[in-house]
DNA sequence: GATAATTGCTACAGTCACTAGAGCTTCAAG
DNA sequence: CTTGAAGCTCTAGTGACTGTAGCAATTATC
C-alpha cells in the first residue's frame, strides 16, 4: 500500500496533481487509510503511469478518459483509440504549421532590427504597427 | 467619434476583447458619450491593430504593454523592443521542437495500429501503457 | 413621437490543467 | 511523547479571453 506522496515519487507526478486527476475521474477515489488518507495499490501506479504518459503526449483529459474506458473493455474494436490518436496527430501538425509560419514572420522582423538604433526607427514597432510590411497573413 | 462595434469591425476584435484590453491598460480608457458609451478615435484603431498584430504573431499581453511603452519613446534605442522579439522567437522555436517530437511519437504510435483489430491488441493503448516502447523521452 | 431592435454597460462565472496557499489533522522517527 | 514531515479539504489564481445576466442607451422603423 502506498501513500500519495509514495505514488507522487514514483510516477514522477505531482500530489495535488493526483488529487486532481481523482477529481476528474481518470483515477477512481483510492482507499484511505484509518486516518483518512489515501492508499494506493500497485494497478493505481499504472493507471497513473498511463495518463502521464498520454499527458506527456500532449491528449487532454476527456481524450484520456476515453482511452482509458476502452482499454476497460479489450474485446471491443480498437477503432476509437485510433481515432483519437490520429485525431490529436492532425492537431499537432496544425499546430506546428501555425508555429512554422510565426516563426518565419518573427525571423524577417527581428532580422531587420540590430536593436542598434532608436525606436524610431526600429522595424519590430514598425512591423507591428503596420501590418502591410508582412509577407503572410496571420 | 466610433462605438465599441465600430471599432470592433474594423479592427476584427471583439467588443468584450476590447474592453478587456482596457482593463489590461494596453489602451487608454476610452471617453464616454453622455450615455456613458466609450467613443474612440482613429489613434485608437492604430492602436488596437497593433496590439492585434502583435497578439496574432502570438507576444503576450505583459510584452506588448512594454512594446507599446517603448513606442512612446521614440528617440531612446531599440535595443529592448528586439529583445522581446527576439525571445519570443527563441521560444515559438522551442515550441516547435517540442510539438515536433511529438509528432514523431504520435506518428510511430498511429501508424502502428490501423483501426481494424480490437482493444487488447491496440497499439496505440500498449504504447500508452509502456513507456518503453517510445523511441524518445517525453 | 412611439415603439422595437440593436447595441452598449457592468459584473461575474467559466474555460484548461493544474498550482499555491490557508488552516487543519495524521503519521513516522527519535 | 514530541516534533516535523506529510496528508487532508477548500478556495483562489494562472492567461487571454468568452459567455451570461440584467439592465440602459441608441438607432431604425412605423
Amino acid at each position: 500500500m502506498l501513500s500519495i506522496g509514495d505514488l507522487s515519487k514514483r510516477t514522477g507526478v505531482k500530489v495535488p496533481t493526483i488529487r486532481y486527476y481523482e477529481q476528474m475521474g481518470l483515477i477512481a477515489a483510492a482507499e484511505r487509510s484509518e486516518g483518512n488518507q489515501r492508499r494506493y495499490e500497485r494497478s493505481d501506479l499504472e493507471r497513473l503511469a498511463f495518463i502521464r504518459h498520454a499527458r506527456n503526449l500532449g491528449l487532454d483529459i476527456p481524450a484520456i478518459r476515453e482511452l482509458i474506458a476502452l482499454s476497460q473493455h479489450p474485446s471491443e474494436p480498437c477503432a476509437n483509440a485510433d481515432r483519437i490518436a490520429a485525431d490529436h496527430l492532425a492537431a499537432v501538425r496544425e499546430k506546428i504549421e501555425r508555429l512554422r509560419k510565426l516563426e518565419h514572420e518573427l525571423e524577417r522582423i527581428v532580422s531587420q532590427c540590430d536593436g542598434g538604433h532608436s525606436i524610431e526607427d526600429c522595424y519590430v514597432i514598425r512591423a507591428l504597427s503596420d501590418h502591410g510590411l508582412c509577407e503572410s497573413e496571420h
